[in-house]
DNA sequence: ACTTTTTTTGGCAGCGCTGCCAATTTGGTT
DNA sequence: AACCAAATTGGCAGCGCTGCCAAAAAAAGT
């Protein structure tokens, strides 16, 4: 990891102070706003910054004020996939949120893998972070003991089933599958089936799925089928996994699907086969893809708010509260598929 | 931007060398792998970093050996949107790379605003990142000057048309515009129509239907109409337009839309209203989100190769070599609608 | 004019780490 | 046992910035 280019030393503070014909000390108060100082010397001080084009090092700064300025200015996340646009929403409000207050996101992608969020999590707080934004409740050990004596404010975000280590927003992803279930057994729907991606990596999608199935049970019911793929959950998998469902049980009338981009392909598969939607077989989605909005059959899923989560994050962090949990709750978007 | 915690102060360096009873250079060097240590020395310092839970301050590290060793180990990436997956998909392909290589990904989101863009670049040079990576060749003039004078690595990503700063790597987005409309002239369309977003901030949009307008004039033609919205690219939107502008030009045969995600919501569109596909009116859209492939009529579009774009461009910061342009080329995705 | 108060200013010690260098230890040779 | 080369080690000066403090300058009061 090296990467060549112009060694030319930099203009620092100590150039500036000299161009303005002041100490560096005023020159500090002055870049900063902080402190007082004459009007002359303000003037000065910025026309020879400007003149050198100096940029800051926050680097020096941050090592300098570490214990009484607070933190770095940066902000680690880590979220587990950017292929998922859920994941980038959050991102989306998490950034927003945090420029305006001057911080700086770093980003790390996990992979949907604890070990790798684990070493993500050492490599962030190597830069002294303000704030650690994790995805989801769940971590190695190890993870948990670095985040509890890193000394820094930590936020998980999107699921707040389960106690969180510091600050939780989200909503409860269990409540999400309870509803769905709510809402497909409310419509009549009785030979239900679920169509997901896989489990063992995407925890929310299973806590959903343990929430469909307690409100189904509730009901006397049960999942009529089932049909997992393997890898991250897409369009395409979602559509043969349907296709691979209704041969193998035609009888199905409803099927609920661990996401939108599922649930998408799966529209699309009754498409292909003129399957009337909800006719020969109802869907039902999570997240409320901005895209599902738009079919000439709306996706019937539930709406998260997931700029929202991000946002929230950003603002909790930076708001010194006490720890907790956020629950920002989540809509049910009626749309026509169920 | 403060955010308040446990101040308490973090294991340094000096406390595992008085832990192992060594000097402070040797812990260093042990902890780098860098330089020769005896094996015992080695052992005894990994073990009291362990029990101290030793966190090195890469801001420190940086500070220091700055001169030498060649940058801080960030990389700061400015994307216009994250709520276009072809943003994401570009940074998934440089986050994944980068992680390799130790380095960490500072993010920063333009929203099409070159404004807001010279401002993050300021901001990310204070943190004397060992390269920048932007989207697209437009930037301010004091961008450019800053960028000149930073004396880092900056590559421009997705867009070819045009002379980089250092290293360029992407796609002629003219002439994935111009191969677009050799297409459609090819399979016999006469009234072609455009569907695009705004055009004024999307300025690789600006450039692909600039190339297609280039080759529709070599043939003789022009385009037959066209429908501008307001903001940016979305499903919505291009059902909308779509809809807007058959009311409007009902002989339209063809439509090019800015991106995919508008052409999907034409497709949309013309399921809604029964239209066939390419039979009443054929589609082409641009990127080839996976999605479009799992479409009943895999959509006809220009497969972009994003994440080799991501890829290439974390690749080329830290190899070091010349400056230049990569082109990565796009290949056609024929599709089935159009 | 002289003291007191307020404002402005510069010097300097770190922040935690790395690179350099000289000192020390080790290992092998004669 | 004396000697030399190689390996290992610790000390220390900085990296660029900020916070603290005391000194200097300006403003205000008698």
């Amino acid at each position: 990891m090296t990467i060549h280019q112009t060694p030319g030393r930099l203009v620092t503070i100590a150039d500036v102070a000299r161009e303005a014909g002041v100490g560096e000390s005023t020159v500090s108060r002055v870049l900063r706003g902080h402190g007082s100082f004459s009007k002359k010397a303000g003037e000065r001080v910025l026309e020879a910054a400007t003149r050198l084009g100096y940029v800051p090092n926050r680097l020096a700064g941050s090592l300098a004020g570490n214990a009484a300025s607070g933190g770095s200015g940066l902000v680690g996340i880590i979220i587990p996939s950017l292929a998922n646009i859920v994941f980038p929403d959050l991102l989306r409000g998490l950034t927003g949120a945090l420029d305006v207050t001057g911080f700086q996101s770093v980003i790390g992608v996990s992979d949907y893998d604890p070990e790798r969020e684990e070493a993500l999590v050492s490599g962030l707080l190597s830069w002294r972070p303000a704030a650690l934004v994790l995805t989801g409740l769940e971590h190695t050990p190890a993870t948990v003991t670095r985040l509890r004596t890193a000394g820094i404010r930590v936020v998980e975000m999107i699921d707040t089933d389960g106690p969180g280590l510091d600050l939780v927003v989200g909503f409860s992803n269990r409540a999400v599958g309870h509803a769905s279930a709510r809402h497909l057994i409310g419509r009549g729907y009785r030979r239900i089936a679920y169509v997901g991606h896989d489990l063992g990596r995407d925890l929310r999608a299973a806590k959903r799925l343990a929430g469909f199935e307690a409100a189904l049970a509730e009901s006397g019911m049960a999942l009529h089928a089932s049909e997992l793929v393997d890898g991250p959950s897409s369009s395409a998998a979602g559509r043969a996994a349907l296709d691979a469902l209704m041969a193998r049980v035609p009888d199905v009338d409803a099927v609920y699907f661990s996401n939108d981009d599922m649930a998408l392909g799966g529209y699309f598969c009754c498409l292909g086969h003129g399957w009337a939607v909800p006719g020969r077989v109802a869907l039902f989605g999570c997240h409320a893809l901005d895209i599902t909005a738009s079919m000439p059959q709306p996706l019937s899923t539930m709406r998260t708010p997931r700029l929202e989560i991000g946002r929230t994050c950003a603002e909790r962090l930076t708001a010194g509260g006490p720890p907790g949990t956020v629950d920002l709750g989540f809509e049910l978007s009626e749309g026509a598929t169920a």
